[in-house]
DNA sequence: TCCTTTAATTTACCCTGTAAACTTATATTG
DNA sequence: CAATATAAGTTTACAGGGTAAATTAAAGGA
């Protein structure tokens, strides 16, 4: 029906392809998703979704950026409900790890895939810091409280590094079967914890 | 000049290819690369690689194995050269960071790239496996000597997968500005090392 | 009512990977 | 030494792919 279509349906068409598209992206790949098979799980034609995105890599872009956002609110959730910089940062943690183990595919779109032109969609730029600003908050809270020390931006890529190392890795597959990613995740985090407590300090945080 | 095309010229062909492919796969991203391309690189007509190799994939997979290859190497040479089991796990380490930024492609292609049928190409899976039991043969020195304290392959893992978080988060350009790689790299191999330390020791690994 | 505007579809094009047919040059055989 | 078989390499052909351009159809204003 054409004449008009309020932004507020122009905004239902966008999410009803990216739900789909997220779906066939993370059974096949992006790669093996073609713009028709999207065509034809969405009952439209092939042509459509170019009135609704520019084309196949602005779809990816949004794919990606509306996986953000829900890390963004994972994450955020679990920084409120946990009290004490303790709490917060292992609230974060098994947020993190929760997050990607359950949404492998979204995980690997988002972190695990360069793609060129990434800092041309500012949503997606934007929903990505915002799961950065709470990953550096719970690190700047550990360092605050005394329980470690160092530079708090550091720290947090230093967790965020380990984290993530772990992850891809197992889902890539490329773990050696010996290993279980849990005690993995767990003994990275601990370690880093320790090595980077004070001297005196004996409080140990445990890990995600 | 067909026939014959001793096993030497099969070999010397497909090296030929896979030095080229290597360059444009690096310049441009496997996906990017046509076969055409390919061919024109190499002077010769689009179906040609095709007696060599059995389709793209197979290239792909020829090249990564390259890579991993060139990579064990490093990491073997770096382990032979140092004595002591500190010396050892730094010089490993070196050699890891200083392969991947080197050959920033390569080891995005390698470790950074999930190709379905990997175990279907022996090749590929032998050279990695050599590089893999160079890295749990360091780990395991640190232990032997009580350096640290562990099971080695966590251990060995565990610094593998930080290293290559901060790397691949590195070479995505997804590392905040205000972090410098390399210490980011050097803080999170000290941390995990010092966190492992049995209570009484002091010495310390420093990180490469 | 008719005309303008725009959502959506259809058509069409050029680019891929690669199968199949074809060509060409040597090594073997009579 | 000619004829032939065979394998290296090229050309042609085709089934998809992304997407530009042309076309159709429906709704609101005149």
């Amino acid at each position: 029906m054409p004449r008009a279509l309020s932004p507020a349906e122009v905004e239902a068409f966008r999410e009803r392809l990216c739900t789909a598209a997220e779906r066939l992206f993370a059974e096949h790949g992006p790669q093996a998703v073609t713009m028709r098979q999207l065509a034809v799980a969405l009952g439209v034609s092939p042509m459509t979704p170019y009135r609704y995105f520019r084309d196949k890599d602005d779809i990816l872009a949004a794919v990606r950026a509306s996986g953000f956002e829900r890390f963004a609110i994972a994450l955020e959730t679990a920084y409120r409900a946990a009290d004490g910089p303790r709490e917060r940062s292992l609230a974060v943690g098994r947020a993190y790890v929760g997050f990607a183990l359950k949404n492998p595919d979204a995980y690997r779109l988002m972190f695990d895939l360069s793609q060129p032109g990434e800092a041309d969609y500012p949503e997606l730029v934007a929903a990505s810091r915002r799961a950065r600003d709470i990953m550096a908050g719970q690190a700047a809270g550990l360092v605050e409280a005394g329980l470690i020390e160092g530079d708090p931006e550091l720290v947090s890529h230093m967790l965020w590094a380990a984290l993530h190392g772990g992850l891809v890795l197992q889902l890539a597959g490329k773990l050696s079967p010996a290993i279980d990613p849990s005690a993995l995740r767990r003994g990275t985090f601990e370690a880093i914890i320790r090595g980077l407590t004070p001297a005196g300090m004996a409080g140990r945080v445990q890990a995600p």
